[in-house]
DNA sequence: CGCTCCTTGTT
DNA sequence: ACAAGGAGC
């Protein structure tokens, strides 16, 4: 064909790139075009959100790559439903070129764009690109679709070789980028957003901040096995957000993690297939991004969803330093360590006795690589309503969490001054701190630093009962 | 059908 | 020792 348009979204980057490699492969020009969905971004009160700056600024990256490139990536504010069919119409191109999105809202929305361009006779392909493997590929040997983890990434790995994680050569055919008057890249503040503390966070934007991340991890991976559950220390690779935006690409990713071998790497393709297993999760489940349980049965726990204890948790002053260090860290920089998701989910489900539904919410609101799959899977697992979950009696002592995984409090120290005098033995459980070493420290517990907005001991007892009735309600209470 | 196994634990 | 129950073969 002579003239096509690729759609770009979440794959902000100019290699290993599904549809523009075939687009370039089937057109003698080709156009490349990014909307900033104002439906999207209305839906945001906060006006600093470093999640539209990460992407103002990762687009402003692929523009100038592509612009070097001899094309250019044409950029519009606006409902893509109307603007993708108008512009293909403008440009005259013969099809429209993306990747696959897995999120309920984005399929009805490629579905409209297919069909309105249908009625210019434009033809609409979309592919594989941010999953090794999606959708059917990887079933059970009578065909449905896994439910626990190990035998999915055990069918992973044995399906897994160089076809599946060969890059798209996308510079090979770049020569058919269109030439396209340059347009300047509009500015952060005409989408109505502000810059946020992004640029202090040492966070990396774009494909370079991609690659610059995945250098530095690769230095460490063969130690990520032992380092990754550690919050005060730098184990994990921090690719997330460039996963969620296209950055990276989860073939290089996994490619390299493949070909390394050892067990850091195969632990780290483990995350990767984890990954994998929420999208395909929510493919064959779409109801858990529509509030269900995975389990129905849990659909209908009566969590007592204190507000306060809900408002003490998102401001992280529960008294529980390691969750108040998380919510902490999360609120400051819109990231937080996986093992940290873990006990603070834990926490507000099975401490605070507040529905799991209430903290994905605050997660999608507040983390920087928020995807809906992988957040919804990590919460069902903690609340124990998911595919997989964790057994709805195994509750995470956040005391023993913060001992074990923290055990010098330097992790809780970042996060809560108040604290960092303590000891290594005190700063744990901070209320059993004596008073009259409280005031030799000056720190006064109650007042400096919150005692604890609940008792791990009795509420424990309190949600057991309440998942024991949901889980067989049949059973009654005991006589 | 029976058998094995199941991310991250607590008391 | 404890705490269920089911997926997958």
């Amino acid at each position: 064909m002579d003239k096509a348009l690729v759609w770009f979204r979440r794959d902000l980057r100019d290699y290993d790139h599904a549809a523009l490699y075939h687009a370039l492969k089937s057109a003698r020009q080709v156009y490349c075009v990014f909307i900033f969905d104002t439906d999207l971004l209305t839906a945001l009160t906060d006006k600093a959100d470093r999640r539209v700056e990460f992407i103002w600024e990762s687009v402003r990256e692929l523009k100038s790559a592509l612009q070097q490139h001899g094309g250019e990536l044409i950029v519009r504010t606006g409902n893509p439903v109307k603007l993708i069919p108008l512009l293909a119409q403008q440009l005259q191109v013969e099809a429209v070129f993306c990747n696959h999105d897995y999120e309920p809202a984005a399929i009805q929305r490629d579905q409209s764009v297919q069909q309105s361009v249908a009625q210019s006779h434009i033809e609409f392909h979309s592919y594989k690109d941010q999953v090794i493997f999606e959708k059917n590929e990887i079933l059970t040997k009578t065909g449905t679709a896994f439910s626990v983890f190990t035998p999915y990434k055990n069918a992973c790995l044995r399906t897994l070789n160089d076809f599946y994680l060969k890059a798209y050569p996308v510079d090979r055919y770049l020569g058919s980028l269109a030439a396209h008057p340059h347009e300047p890249m509009l500015d952060l503040q005409s989408l109505g957003f502000e810059p946020t503390n992004l640029q202090s966070l040492k966070l990396p934007t774009g494909m370079s901040g991609g690659v610059a991340l995945f250098e530095d991890f690769s230095q460490r991976i063969q130690r990520y096995r032992d380092t990754r559950d550690f919050p005060g220390i730098k184990g994990p690779s921090y690719l997330s957000v460039h996963l969620r935006f296209g950055t990276v690409s989860i073939r290089h990713l996994a490619r390299t993690a493949w070909n390394t071998g050892g067990q850091g790497a195969e632990t780290w393709l483990n995350e990767l297939l984890w990954r994998d297993f929420y999208f395909q999760i929510l493919h064959h489940h779409p109801q858990v991004a529509a509030g269900q349980a995975f389990r129905p049965e849990f659909n209908q726990i009566p969590f007592p969803n204190d507000p306060s204890l809900f408002a003490a948790w998102c401001e992280g002053r529960t008294g529980y330093p390691l969750v108040d260090a998380a919510m902490r860290q999360l609120n400051q920089t819109g990231y937080m360590h996986n093992r940290l998701r873990m006990v603070t989910a834990s926490f507000l489900v099975k401490d605070l006795l507040i529905d799991w539904r209430w903290g994905e919410q605050y997660f999608a609101e507040k983390l920087i690589d928020f995807d809906l799959s992988a957040n919804n899977g990590g919460w069902q697992w903690a609340a124990s309503t998911g595919c997989d979950a964790q057994p709805w009696f195994r509750i995470f002592n956040p005391v023993t969490q913060s001992e074990k995984f923290d055990a010098e409090g330097k992790f809780i120290r970042k996060y809560v001054p108040e604290l960092s005098q303590c000891d290594n033995n005190e700063i744990h459980a901070p209320w059993l701190i004596p008073p009259l070493r409280q005031q030799s420290l000056n720190i006064l517990i109650g007042k400096h630093y919150p005692l604890p907005v609940v008792d791990h001991a009795t509420r424990r007892e309190q949600v057991l009962a309440l998942y024991k009735q949901a889980s067989n309600p049949d059973q009654g209470i005991k006589p």
